[in-house]
RNA sequence: GUCCCCAUCGUCUAGCCUGGUUAGGACACUACCCUUUCACGGUAAGAACCGGGGUUCGAAUCCCCGUGGGGACGCCA
């Protein structure tokens, strides 16, 4: 049994998104499941589309979402180059090898393949014009997930452009043969062009590598399957916005394929453990947006502290031009790492960080309306505020517990309940209902800060 | 239009191959519990075998037809 051979080849015309992310992911897995090779190669025939910034959104996504090629650009292997647009002299060499069998011919400046079979002419309703029809055997496509597929390819197809370029069928074929691929793992969207690969193997006498055409991912709304221009469609975003790769790695995976049984959170180890084609299903998913963010949320919650704080950081960065956010980077490293240890067990996404932090790091954070109305519309904040006003001072703000007993203290005092201060002195220092224990707020922002925002407060009541 | 693929809760899916399940899980939604707000977590509820035939004692599961969804029909990849 030959090692298995597996490649991705995306062609850089356009932003790298979900779908070819997954078609890679399959590829990748079945390579390290198998302990075969992965090879990457750029498909980038199409000279008037190419373009280098989107050749290095290839590579960037990748990298970040934990692919390593074991063979491609920039890495070399036995079998380079990995660009088509470096290799025509290999698709030189096959076309000649293809024309001495005599299987090709020149139309209209270009090469045609020449299937076998009886030939007719027939308008086609369609496309309005007359084709040559040909009488050819089905192709028989042995997939390893649709099972057996068999489809007749029945009209001659050009190889090489009138301007002397070859096209995707033919270089595609020629350096699956050249690269010595074993497995072509790619989206179903190429079934239908599988025939003609099949006759193209078959014409160059070459073994048909073993075939397995992965489901589409569907859009979230409407009709149609995912493409570049939809909500949430590019790696690049989700980058952007902060998700964790192995998140959106490990949602990816599951979609189209799973181990069989409830099992969902995995490690990409055993992932690449439990992955096998025969797992993969045969129906098209629909892309759930809601599903991934909780998947983000699962692997943040166990996210390392350091960890957290440095993609918290990170983003920040990324995110520098916002005030609140410029002010969070200003702030001591150990300040913000607190505030940022603080947040992660509360929140689905590192991109909610500077709203959700904002206000300890500026004066000008926003007072919530809603949360104002209803805070005020209950019991006696404005006494709670003076009675806090006062008692904090001559609280101990060394623990959140030494802070829970000051408050605590107030409150039977007065003969009230913690709650009767929590809300109106939340709103007052943070200006929302949402966020941290209290107490871990007083104390990060230390007791001057906390008197301080509570007085502003009071006084524009 | 022609050809190809597909079909279980709103969504992702387990179960199907090797017929006998109260058809299971997750996301979302709802209620309750936990609680110092908000989350997390816990419990519960609602929610599906596309339709019709056949085979069989018995069909989500096997077969056929219909319908629906998706894809391909380029000198794009």
């Amino acid at each position: 049994m030959s090692p298995v051979r597996v490649r991705f080849a995306p062609s850089p015309t356009g932003f790298f998104h979900i779908g070819s992310a997954r078609t890679a992911l399959f590829n990748w897995l079945y390579a390290r499941h198998t302990g075969g090779v992965f090879v990457l190669r750029i498909e980038d025939t199409d000279q008037a589309r190419n373009s280098e910034e989107f050749l290095n959104l290839i590579y960037d996504s990748l990298r970040w979402l934990g692919m390593n090629w074991d063979e491609g650009p920039e890495i070399g292997g036995a079998f380079g180059p990995y660009r088509q647009s470096e290799r025509a002299p290999v698709y030189r060499e096959y076309l000649e090898k293809l024309k001495a069998t005599g299987r090709t011919y020149e139309k209209d400046g270009a090469v045609y393949f020449k299937l076998l079979g009886e030939r007719s002419e027939v308008f086609d309703e369609h496309r309005k014009k007359t084709v040559t029809k040909v009488a050819a055997a089905p192709s028989v496509i042995d997939d390893m997930i649709r099972g057996r597929v068999e489809r007749v390819e029945d009209e001659d197809f050009v190889i090489v452009r009138s301007d002397g370029n070859p096209v995707f069928h033919f270089v595609n074929v020629v350096d699956d043969i050249a690269m010595q691929i074993t497995h072509v793992i790619r989206g179903e969207d190429h079934l239908s062009n599988t025939s003609k690969h099949v006759e193209l193997f078959k014409a160059f006498g070459a073994p048909v590598p073993s075939y397995a055409h992965i489901p589409l991912i569907l859009k979230q709304n409407g009709p149609g399957k995912m493409s570049k221009r939809d909500q949430g469609a590019l790696i690049e975003e989700y980058q952007k916005r902060g998700f964790l790769p192995e998140a959106l790695v490990n949602f990816l995976c599951l979609l189209g394929w799973n181990p069989g049984g409830d099992r969902e959170k995995m490690p990409i180890a055993e992932i690449i453990q439990l992955f096998d084609l025969p797992g993969v299903n045969q129906s098209n998913a629909r892309f759930d947006e809601k599903k991934l963010a909780h998947m983000n949320m699962a692997y943040l919650l166990e996210l390392p502290a350091d960890r957290f704080v440095a993609a918290a950081r990170d983003f920040f960065v990324k995110h520098s031009a916002a005030h609140p956010t410029r002010a969070a980077l200003a702030a001591s490293e150990d300040y913000f790492r607190a505030v940022m240890l603080l947040s992660q067990p509360k929140i689905k996404g590192v991109e909610e960080l500077p709203a959700y932090t904002g206000y300890f790091f500026t004066e000008e954070f926003p007072i919530d309306p809603k949360v104002k109305e209803k805070v005020m519309a209950k019991g006696d904040p404005k006494t709670r505020l003076t009675e806090l006003i006062v008692a904090v001072p001559t609280m101990d703000f060394s623990t959140d517990a030494t802070i829970e007993e000051g408050i605590k203290k107030l409150a039977n005092e007065k003969s009230l309940g913690f709650g009767d201060y929590q809300a109106v002195a939340r709103l007052a220092v943070s200006g929302t209902n949402a966020g941290p224990s209290i107490t871990s707020i007083f104390r990060l922002l230390g007791g001057k800060r906390t008197v301080h925002r509570l007085e502003r407060f009071l006084a524009g009541l």
